[in-house]
DNA sequence: TCTGGGGTCCTAGGACCC
DNA sequence: TCTGGGGTCCTAGGACCC
């Protein structure tokens, strides 16, 4: 706990749906919804015109669209979201070397660190709200866009500060006042609190920061575990200690698809897994790195989920080792009530890619000798997978939200598609809000197109990924 | 209302070793 | 003969976060 404000806390506010609304001029004031957008999606931001109506994140879109039928429903454009979320780290980088992205809308810096820790000394309170309010100011300024900021003596206070500083707002709390600000506080607002740990608190009659804190050290535990509890404790009378850390290295790989309808056909099933173990390598290699347990996790129908995991003798990034564990792992689990979700990845990720004999050769520590002579245990050589291409899905191209350009009418977006047709409006971020205008699906004019950049962000420049 | 995709951390049991 | 304790690794599941 410091004796000045000099952790902030920035986050973006509704981030996707304004980077969109700022992005197409038809949509500004007006409620936008950015999620999935087949028949399984669900929320990940909503414009806080949607929010009016009780649209969230994370809620399922059929639901939205019954609360909220006249808002925009656009897929998500994480490329457009990367470039703006670095001119916005950028912006940070500018006011300490110590900035820590939590995703790509909220990030940590420690002013402490910076320039206006001047000689030695981390800045007042006067100087932290100086810095927040200006760069509040740069970002709108650089991408036209909200952030809230808070600013407190430790990580956990200042994100608590931004979110109630929500929205374009600041909120700054002095040092020596967190325990009689976080008292009247839901315990859900304490990080760690989830639905399940709310629950468990509320039935011991701890429904506030300040009621965890009167419980005390061995009620907490006895209630949650050890780790758990004592770091509610400590959370609970504002104590926090943890540095504000720019860089960390990745510990898992992961890759997985909610299919729109349950998957029965068990040489679908293993082309799918075959497919996702192939994606997730691509981006371990991207990564440079190569790890050593490989999972894969399987959703039924019913929302039940299981993983299997194999261990290798030695780290691996190459895609016929992964697809064969992928394939072993599968043939352990029962899918005949249908599969509604897969998913493939590797963990004990190291820092180098190493060519291991014994993972080279195909098979782990853990697998059994009675595996290995015909290549998977279900007696199907664990190589050669069904190469039979999925059923050709729902157009996939004309997403709702997506770029398009026009050989007579310019550029613009999908508003709709659907029964051979496609609705396009010609707008750009700086032109007035555009026409609409419909075409065949397969109208030889019209393309997809790289989103136009937004005025002050520089396109091109990747960040670290994440969801919302 | 019917639940995404990418992660992190913790717990608990069993194997194995000393 | 029946019984130690601790440490590490692996696997599976669950809570949580954005």
């Amino acid at each position: 706990m410091r004796a000045e404000p000099s952790v902030l806390h920035l986050d973006m506010d509704a981030f996707y749906a304004s980077v969109e609304q700022a992005s197409k001029p038809s949509l500004r004031g007006r409620p936008v919804v950015v999620g999935g957008t087949g028949l399984r999606g669900v929320v990940a931001t909503a414009s806080y015109e949607a929010r009016r109506f009780g649209v969230r994140s994370a809620m399922p879109v059929a639901q939205a669209r019954r609360l909220c039928p006249n808002a925009a429903y656009l897929h998500p454009r994480f490329s457009l979201y990367r470039q703006v979320s670095a001119t916005v780290m950028g912006l940070l980088q500018e006011l300490s070397p110590l900035v820590e992205p939590l995703s790509l809308d909220e990030a940590f810096v420690d002013l402490a660190a910076g320039p206006h820790a001047a000689a030695g000394r981390a800045p007042g309170a006067l100087v932290c709200r100086r810095v927040g309010r200006d760069i509040r100011a740069a970002i709108h300024e650089a991408t036209g866009l909200g952030a809230s900021v808070g600013l407190a003596g430790s990580k956990m206070l200042a994100k608590i500060a931004s979110e109630r500083a929500k929205p374009d707002g600041l909120l700054l709390l002095e040092p020596g006042t967190e325990r009689a600000f976080l008292a009247p506080l839901p315990v859900r607002v304490l990080p760690g609190v989830g639905p399940a740990t709310e629950a468990a608190l509320r039935r011991a009659g701890i429904a506030t920061a300040g009621d965890a804190v009167v419980a005390g050290h061995a009620e907490l535990v006895r209630l949650l575990g050890q780790a758990h509890g004592t770091a509610l404790h400590d959370l609970s009378r504002g104590l926090d200690d943890r540095p504000v850390v720019p860089e960390r290295d990745a510990k898992s790989v992961s890759v997985e698809d909610t299919f729109a309808e349950d998957l029965t056909d068990r040489s679908r099933v293993r082309w799918e897994v075959d497919r996702l173990a192939g994606r997730c390598v691509g981006r371990l290699r991207a990564a440079g790195r190569s790890g050593r347990t490989v999972v894969l996790k399987v959703r039924s129908h019913d929302f039940t989920t299981v993983t299997r995991s194999e261990t290798l003798r030695g780290p691996t990034d190459d895609p016929v080792v992964v697809k064969e564990a992928a394939a072993r792992l599968l043939a352990g689990v029962d899918t005949t009530a249908g599969v509604r979700l897969l998913g493939v990845g590797v963990s004990g990720l190291a820092d180098f890619t190493q060519e291991d004999l014994f993972a080279q050769s195909g098979w782990g520590a853990g697998t059994a000798a009675t595996d290995v002579a015909g290549g998977g245990p279900d007696g199907e050589p664990a190589d050669a997978p069904d190469r039979r291409p999925p059923e050709p899905g729902p157009s996939r191209s004309w997403l709702p939200g997506i770029d398009v350009t026009h050989a007579e009418f310019g550029p613009g977006w999908v508003q709709g598609s659907g029964v051979g047709r496609v609705t396009v409006r010609f707008e750009t971020p700086s032109s007035t809000p555009g026409r609409v205008r419909t075409f065949a699906a397969d109208d030889p004019h019209l393309a997809p197109a790289d989103p136009p950049p937004l005025p002050g962000t520089r396109p091109g420049s990747p960040a670290s990924a994440a969801g919302e």
